[in-house]
DNA sequence: GACGACATGTCGTGCAACGACATATAGGAG
DNA sequence: CTCCTATATGTCGTTGCACGACATGTCGTC
């Protein structure tokens, strides 16, 4: 399977698979996160949000966890898991993003980060 | 005017603005000059070139020169060069960039660049 | 005279983001 | 007891955009 065919990510899938790395997560608590991670830049609308993790499901980037995992107030909710091939994509993203931004910097005048 | 709200960029948005940034292009230029950028990653079609090339005329980022760009054999053609406002979001678009490759590598495991 | 590079454009398709809407439970404020 | 907010999951219609296919033309080379 050729990773490099998937990318560029739109904004939502990358931020959903990078809240996702760490540890499996719900829809709802993606969506807090990924709010939290953008610096409150980037608020996932729900359409957004269940319209995003479903294409990821298809395409097995993602999974739904069997284990229930369980919130502060005992409630359980079905999470979501990044795949090993949703991992590879991720990180295939991230250096795409470096190279990017390192191509960026050589050439916008007045760049001095 | 806010900046912030035409972010995030598309990838094609992005390459024909970082193109133009260092001086002014015609159209076929800034499809060879966005494929060596890219190393051969991004290969815009027509039809994304141009049809952004109109959207971000109607939108004041790039505006049509006057003055006629003379390539190798003496033939002239009208180029695009980029907006202050064009300058402006391209600047604000790599500031998003680098917090987002920042706040990936922090997360991502295995992460040795 | 055919072919590839140069050069500019239009059109139809398909995918994805997004806001609006729908639904439901839990907990706190009044 | 009722209203409001946060939590939580989902559908639907619109819009924007990328992309390949098609159309058109010039110039230089083999």
């Amino acid at each position: 399977m050729d990773i490099q065919a998937n990318l560029p990510l739109t904004e939502a899938t990358f931020f959903i698979l990078l809240s996702l790395a760490p540890q499996p997560k719900h829809g709802y608590a993606i969506m807090k996160d990924v709010r939290a991670l953008s610096e409150n830049r980037v608020s996932l609308s729900t359409g957004t949000l269940y319209g995003a993790l479903k294409r990821l499901l298809e395409r097995g980037w993602i999974e739904r966890q069997e284990e229930p995992v369980f919130n502060n107030d005992g409630r359980e909710r079905k999470a979501y898991a990044i795949t090993d091939l949703g991992s590879r994509i991720l990180e295939a993203e991230i250096d795409r993003l470096d190279k990017l931004v390192a191509a960026a910097h050589l050439r916008v005048v007045g760049d001095q980060r």
